[in-house]
DNA sequence: GACGCCGATAGGAAAATCTTATGAAAGATC
DNA sequence: GATCTTTCATAAGATTTTCCTATCGGCGTC
């Protein structure tokens, strides 16, 4: 047996407001034969007389008008749909779940959304911060359209855009800002603290002292660059941190800063998103900006020295 | 441009209930390919992309979400316009709207109820008391579905089953009781009280008593049976009452009944219906109830003596 | 690099829908 | 009261939609 359709509706409901085959009709920009088959087969659908066909008029039995009003609510419900899907697919950019690694979240969130906000009026975003695993499920899951970390990522299925390149450099307690700048080597001789495990930065910093895979003696943890810094400028000991968190990061710690002799430690930031994400063209315009806007940070924040 | 389907929304329903093509094409059970072919239809007519086709599994975009809340919604909706008008289709007779005639509403109406109450439980009773016209027009018109009045009905597209044939009887002031019973003739000499214009009841008597068209002297008129009969009862006339009326009106009244000589005049009271009513059969049967009540109610209510 | 899973695409078949032509019933008209 | 008109139903053929089988290509896995 045939299924109850759109069309039955549509054309009962004209065939409701008309009263009138032919005129339903012609509403439905079908033939008279058309109608009448279509309102028939719908009557068999459902196994009750929904028309009272007199000579004179077609008028709806009460079944037809209780038909009729339903008919209507869901027809109208159908349009609805299809306006809001309609809308919402014109513009451009109506959601942005955006991930962000720990190390970068911070010195550059603020900014990022308010230019986002400037380029997507009435975007609605949802940053969330997180370590590059997690981000990774996440982008794979759905739960995020696209995150910015450090490349490479090992995924095939994400596309991945580099933004910006950056160094490293060395934190160490004020009183020693006048020692002289150590290579990896001397790194390792001196009490590094680093993040936690899973932060990337801390594998890419590990990976410039210890290639080898050993872990370097007395190495401390702490949770974030801050308290690291904090740490260090406490004389605990010494650590690394990217350039863009130099500004933030040291700005009211006694901490002396030394950039490492070529070539240095650096980390090369990204933004990454689901090849078959619908919006990849859009986020491609998010890449652009979000690269703009980071290399006019570090640029404009490291001091014309050096 | 193709329309939006219900195929189109129980087809998503399933996809986004799945996020697998395959498994939901089962669900439908449709092969794989119709199911895709489907999906990007719905695409395109909308115009926007609803779902995510990564190599591992389909995902819902944000706005293949909306559209699986909003098609979920319609099709619950439609299915329970289908429920609804198969169990409605079910009960013979949900509804029943009865107009009656002014001048056997009163003496029928309340036992009608009780019975039709009695034989369809549930019904819903709409009974509309109109002098003839009106209820003929109603009847064309759809607002009624049945009428109880006097026979003949003019109308073709409409059937008639007669129910009754009832004598009407003078009503004279208490007085008058041993007065000899008038024929037409005799009637026409006396002050008539009659019931207003429009009242079928008005011109068969006037039919009776003056054959002629030529209204008789001394014509007064009233809105129903009851004032009519209270009138007499005052000593300022004389009038025709149908049988079935002469225990309810004359129980309180201080008035004379009279049996005119045969042939007197008479009514025969029918139910109509309009021959394309989807609920014919039906009203044949409550015909045949109201037949049934108005004999026994009539024989009953008439005295043994003629 | 072969295999398996998943979805897209192609071509032809089946089904639903539409149109034109025609029929039948009931009002309307003369 | 016979004819004309209106109105809906039916019939037959054409068109469109939908579906199935077969096959391809991408992607992840072993």
């Amino acid at each position: 047996m045939k299924d109850l359709s759109m069309r039955h509706l549509r054309y009962f409901d004209a065939l409701a407001r008309h009263g009138h085959f032919g005129r339903a009709a012609e509403d439905c920009t079908i033939s008279q034969p058309a109608l009448s088959t279509q309102i028939k087969d719908l009557e068999e659908i459902l196994g009750s007389q929904l028309v009272e066909r007199g000579g004179r008029q077609a008028r709806l039995t009460p079944l037809g008008e209780e038909f009729a009003g339903r008919a209507r609510a869901i027809l109208r419900a159908v349009d609805e749909l299809e306006t809001v899907i309609r809308v919402q697919g014109q513009q451009a950019l109506g959601r942005l779940r955006l991930g962000i690694i720990p190390t970068v979240a911070p010195y550059f969130l603020p900014d990022l959304m308010t230019a986002l906000q400037g380029r997507y009026p009435g975007i609605e975003l949802r940053p969330r911060e997180a370590i590059t695993q997690k981000l990774l499920d996440d982008l794979q899951e759905g739960r995020l359209d696209a995150a910015i970390l450090a490349l490479p990522v090992p995924d095939p299925g994400l596309v991945a855009l580099p933004l910006i390149e950056e160094e490293f450099v060395l934190v160490r307690p004020a009183a020693e800002a006048d020692h002289p700048v150590p290579n990896a080597e001397g790194l390792r001789t001196m009490r590094l603290l680093l993040l936690e495990e899973g932060h990337c930065f801390r594998e890419q910093a590990l990976a410039f002292c210890a290639p080898s895979m050993a872990a370097p003696r007395d190495l401390i943890e702490g949770s974030s660059l801050s308290t690291l810094v904090q740490m260090v400028s406490a004389g605990i000991g010494v650590t690394l941190v990217p350039d863009m968190a130099v500004p933030v990061e040291t700005r009211s710690a006694r901490v002396a800063i030394q950039r490492l002799a070529s070539p240095g430690p650096t980390r090369r930031i990204g933004m990454v998103w689901r090849k078959s994400s619908p919006i990849a063209s859009e986020l491609q315009d998010v890449a652009a900006l979000v690269g703009e806007i980071m290399r006019a940070r570090t640029i404009a924040s490291q001091p014309p020295t050096s």
